[in-house]
This record gives C-alpha cells, sequence and structure tokens, in this order.
DNA sequence: TCATGCCATGGAACCGGTTCCGAATGGGGA
DNA sequence: TCCCCATTCGGAACCGGTTCCATGGCATGA
C-alpha cells in the first residue's frame, strides 16, 4: 500500500456527484448533463487533480502502449523507421516503449519482459528476427505484432525485397557496361537476422549469372557495418591490380561512403575509374552524389504502426503483408553526369545578420 | 470491468497458499521457505501466469518508466544520446517511453499528456527547452527532471559549453593564420529552444574579436540544419569572389559535409584553398577527413539516464549539474596532413567467399 | 391522469497486485 | 515442561479507475 492521492472519489465528494459521473467526464461521455460537467471540470481544476493512468490501464485491461524492438538504433535507415513508427502512434494515442537490441541475450531478456510482465499492447519488431518459439508464445497469447522491415509468413508486416533490390543495384552497373563488379557487405549477424545485406549479395549473384558472369570471390569483402571498415575492404580489392573491379555495389550506403573515401585515396576517378551504387538512400548519398537504390524507409515506419493500431482496434490490417517498392536513383556516383546544383529548391535571402534559407525549405529536403 | 484472466489469486488457490505468499514469491522475498517457492513457481509455471504491470503499478504507485522527450530524432547527434539514454534506462528495469517533438504545439501536448496523466515516474528531456511555466508545474508535482543538452539551474543536467566550443573551433581556424573565417549554422528555433547553433556562433564571435578582427555579416549564413542547404549557403559564400572566406566553421558535421561538398563543386581544394571545421565529431566527419570539435553524446545521455536513475531511487543525482568537456579534433580539412589509413584498426583476412574483417572489429570503430 | 420510456445519475462490484497485521509453527534455552 | 522469539504464512484492506445496474425525474402520448 502506499500512501493515497487526489482521487475520483475525491473528486466525486467534493463536486457532490457520484465517482461514476467523474469517470464519465474524463472520458468525455455525452451522457452528462451541461450543468454536471461544468461542474465537475471546474472541481478537477481546483483540486488539480490528475487521473492515474495505471488506475484506468488495470479497469480497462490495456495499457495504450506499444512496445518496439530495435537493432543498432544509430543506423540512419533504422532511425527513419523508427520516427515513422513513433509518429504514428503518437498521433493514435499511444506510448512507444522503445527496447534497444544488441545481441541475441538483450533480444531474449527484452522479449521475456514484455511478454511475461504485460507492460505493453503490442509489438512492433524493427529489421530483427524474432526467434521461432517466441513467435509461437506471441501468437498463442494473441499479442499483436507487426514486423517492418522483415517478413514470415501469416504476420502482419511491411518489407522490401532485398534480393530483388541487389539484383536492380548490379544491373544498373552491368547496364553501363561494367563486368569486374566487387560486392562489399556487412558480415552476416545471423543472431539478429539482420539479412538485408545477405539477401542483397545474392541479388548480386543472381544478376551476375543472368549476364553470364560467374561470380568471382576475390571481389567480395564483407566486415562492420561502418565506412571505415568499408574503406579498408575497398582498398584491398584496389589493390588487386588489373584484376581490380571497375565497379562495386556496396550494400548500404553507409558502406558505399567509405569506397568512395578509399577511391580517392587511391587516386580513382569516380565514376570514370570506379563506378559505385550503394543502397537506401540515405541523405548522405544525396549530398556526396552517390548512386544508390532508394526504399521508403520512414514509410516502412508510419504504414507498420498504422497496422499495429487497427490491430489494437479489433480490425484487421488491410494489407496484411506490404511489400514496398525499390527504385535505382542514379547519380554521379555511377553515370558521371553532374547533378542539378540543389540550389533551386531553396531560396537564400539576406538576413539581418547574413545570408539566411528560410525554415519552409527545411520541408523541401528530406 | 472486463473479463478475468490469471490472477495472483487464481495461483494462490492452485497452489493452496494465500496470495500474499505468491505476492513474495514474484517479488523475491527471502520470507518464503524453500518448499513453498517451488510450489509456487511450478504452479505459475503450469498455469502459464503472468503478472500484470498495470496492476502493480497502481499499487506501488509507480509506472517504471521514464518519458523522453526529443527533437528530430533524425539527427545523429540527438540520437547517440538517446541510445545512451535507453540503454541506461533499459539496465536499470525502467521503460523508455519515447516522445518524438517537432514543434511547440506537440511539445506542449506530449508535456500536458506526460504530466497530467501521470504515465511515468520521470522526464528526461534531450536537446529541448521545457517552457518555464511547465518547469513550475513539474517542480511542484515533485516530478523528478533531468535534461540532457541544456541547462537550467537548480536542476539535474548534463550539458556542453557551446559558446566554448564555438570559441575552440574558431580558434583552430585563427591558429592556422585564417583571417576571413565565413560561419555556417542552423537557423534558430525559438520555439524548440535548440539553441546550440546560436550560442556556437556567439563563441565565434568573442573568438574572432579576441583576434581583433570584426565581424562581417557577409561571411555568415544560415538556412535548415541539413548538408543541402550548408551546401547552396557555402556556395554564395564562395561567389564573394576574393572577399570569400578561406575557412569556414560550420556549426555541425552535418553542415560541414555540405560545405565541402560545395567546396569541390567550386574547385577549391581542401584545406589549401579552403579550411572547414564542423562540430560534434559524427562517423561521417571521420570518414570524410572532417575536423571538428568532439563532444561527449553517448555519454551525456548515459550520465543524463544514471542521474533520473539516482533519483528514482530517492537519492540525490551525484553531481548534480554537470559539463561534458569539449577537445578539437583536428584532421585534414584543416591541417591538410593525410590521417594514418585506418587499416591498422582492422584486420582483414581470407574468408570462404571473399575478404572479410572480423565482427570484433566493430568494437574498435565506434 | 396515468402509463411509458428516456436520460442523467449514484454507487457497488470489480480489475489484479501489494502490504501489513496477526496467527501458527517450531526450535532453543531455562 | 514451559516460555519466548524468529520464521513463515494467510488474508483483509487497499491502490484508483471502469462499468453495469438500479433509481428517480421529467416529458410525451393516449
Amino acid at each position: 500500500m502506499r500512501k493515497p492521492t487526489i482521487s475520483i472519489a475525491t473528486v466525486a465528494a467534493e463536486a457532490g456527484v457520484g465517482v461514476g459521473t467523474v469517470s464519465r467526464v474524463l472520458n468525455g461521455s455525452d451522457q452528462v448533463s451541461e450543468a454536471t460537467l461544468k461542474r465537475v471540470l471546474g472541481t478537477i481544476e481546483r483540486l488539480d487533480y490528475r487521473p492515474l493512468r495505471s488506475a484506468s490501464s488495470l479497469s480497462k485491461g490495456r495499457t495504450d502502449a506499444v512496445g518496439i524492438l530495435v537493432s543498432v538504433i544509430t543506423r540512419p535507415s533504422v532511425m527513419a523507421r523508427l520516427v515513422g513508427v513513433i509518429d504514428v502512434l503518437s498521433d493514435a494515442g499511444l506510448d512507444a516503449v522503445v527496447f534497444n537490441v544488441d545481441n541475441r541475450a538483450q533480444l531474449d531478456r527484452h522479449l521475456s519482459s514484455i511478454i511475461d510482465q504485460r507492460r505493453v499492447d503490442g509489438i512492433i519488431s524493427i529489421s530483427l528476427r524474432i526467434p521461432k518459439e517466441r513467435i509461437a508464445r506471441i501468437r498463442k497469447l494473441a499479442i499483436p505484432l507487426v514486423l517492418v522491415d522483415n517478413s514470415l509468413p501469416n504476420l502482419p508486416c511491411v518489407y522490401i525485397d532485398d534480393v530483388a533490390g541487389g539484383k536492380l543495384a548490379t544491373e544498373h552497373l552491368l547496364s553501363l557496361g561494367h563486368r569486374r563488379i566487387g560486392f562489399i557487405g556487412d558480415n552476416a549477424r545471423s543472431d539478429l537476422g539482420m539479412s538485408a545485406s545477405e539477401n542483397r549479395y545474392a541479388g548480386y549473384l543472381m544478376a551476375l549469372e543472368a549476364a553470364g558472369i560467374g561470380p568471382d570471390f576475390d571481389l567480395v569483402a564483407r566486415g562492420p557495418h561502418s565506412s571505415e571498415a568499408a574503406a579498408v575492404l575497398a582498398s584491398a580489392l584496389f589493390e588487386l591490380g588489373k584484376r581490380r573491379p571497375t565497379a562495386i555495389f556496396a550494400s548500404s550506403d553507409t558502406l558505399a561512403v567509405g569506397v568512395i573515401k578509399a577511391a580517392q585515396q587511391h587516386r580513382l576517378k569516380i565514376p570514370d575509374d570506379l563506378a559505385v551504387i550503394g543502397f537506401d538512400n540515405l541523405e548522405v548519398s544525396s549530398i556526396l552524389d552517390i548512386s544508390t537504390v532508394n526504399q521508403p524507409l520512414l514509410e516502412s515506419g508510419t504504414k507498420g504502426a498504422s497496422k499495429m493500431v487497427s490491430l489494437l482496434n479489433g480490425e484487421i490490417a488491410k494489407p496484411h503483408r506490404e511489400e514496398l517498392v525499390l527504385d535505382v536513383v542514379p547519380r554521379g556516383s555511377s553515370l558521371g553526369i553532374q547533378r542539378n546544383s540543389p540550389t533551386k529548391l531553396y531560396g537564400v535571402v539576406e538576413g539581418p545578420k547574413g545570408l539566411q534559407i528560410l525554415q519552409g525549405g527545411e520541408e523541401l529536403v528530406s
């Protein structure tokens, strides 16, 4: 027990009404007369009464909160999805409880805590594979679960076809006449089931085979997901002499940045000596003029969260499983055509203390 | 009301004990005999009983959740702080409820919801200024509040001295002999009180004045917080002819990237024709070899969250107000010395299908 | 005038844990 | 043998909303 606070009963007594009436007022029921409504609201104001969420939760049997499982948040791609999810949940009046997952053990701990403590009404998993046995349990307990950037049969999910994306990227390079195409990707992280990079690699192999080119594993390299690591790996590929690749498909824009940097250090001209394409269409790829495969990151989050909102309202998530479209964004790192200056997007004006771009411009970017 | 679930009473009846005993078992009390413990745990297992968080919250009078107010999450600097906060809270068994704030109205809505619905035990604000009247109310209600990347008297907070940081950056450029130093920063966002850029600008002015250089507002430009916008603004400065700056201080690394890109388009050699320094020491500044001012981003989050944990335990946050140290990280964009290749940090090995950097390497980076 | 029905309302029962008080049990010491 | 204290346990009271049912008042129609 603990010391009591100002409760609905206090308000009811003070206002000279029943607790039911106060509850009705708080929940905006239309079963309350104008006069009573005003009196109760006045009392609430006067006593500075604040309802207690947990009491309401207990009574209603729901928490109005959704758990979000997310790995290595710092990746810009993951972050964009997360923002999409949070914004939609927030608009629906749901709390977003974020669980950051770095490894398999942590994933298990968080899942246990979420499932066994019934702290949230539903779970959204971003770019993570939930272990089979957990899925089974979640199903049995009828806890709503939505997958973002991942796909499993019979579960609502929003995903892309990474294999097709890898093919698209590689075909782009093939169409420009390249034959010695390298691949730089992430180490497989089987513990968390983040398989995007490996799937894009599979697409890369398929595109090469379709073009009658056998795989050359000397042109393939994997490492941690960082620009630095990609630069090191790219350097190693460049040192193959005339067997070096004339083009590289990096499984994410972050890695592509490293490849570009390494190319500059090796005095390779882009795209003449080396063409590069990345993946994700992050802001950095736009500013550094790197060709890439666009995927709707924010949208994957908003769509996933919308499904969750539907599920919690007892509806069926409309498109149960949704595949988002990918498309190649050709830029200077493969085409060599100088992109138009972005100047036109912005109106630069003379401010009182220096030049200025008005804030409205912010809407135009992103 | 709603349909009842398996409750502690069910378990108690089934195990032939009292509800108090089951509660003690669940909370790991040592007032339970070995035999009883085993029997109750067995029953819990058999019935697949799961305690209900909200009932516990109601009884204990706390939610074991902390609200995190955060603006424009997509900025890497903000995200790094957020990750730090979430990780520490998570380790302490606290839920991290994230509220994303895009404008003043949203800030108010979220604050109302947090304060008036008593959904969390404490509030952590990242890079946001909470309106005075809200602060007063939060104080009166004795809700623990911690500020990260912000500072107010008498409140626990973790912050940096942005003015000093701006001075450091400018002094670095001055020490290299530059006299015509430009500044590129964010538009002031008085609605959310994100004042870092303006404070760094103040430091820039102070350093110039200390060096006997009057401000030249033709060399100052502000716009939205994006590389694209910074590129546009930098281009405008470059077109000043011989009055153009020989060095630019960008108030964040994200902006510095745009400056570098614009310089390349204008065929300005870095750092000979133009020196650049950023702020934040983001990963991108490392890979693009951009000089910067380092601030401990992740640490600001972990320290802030630690203070919150202390407060919730009824302790006093040890260093009540904590200023983190800044230091200049000189790199190629101002010094022109080719940084050592990062190769040595990584061990590249021959994998079965291509080159590989082992995952352990990931520890070395970041 | 009386029956009918709707609307606003009061309040008991309930959601499922926690906590505290009192009781039962058992062992040790005198 | 008896008393005392520590350990273990049962269960009532309680935390603060929600919901449903019963009730009373008032207007409408016959």
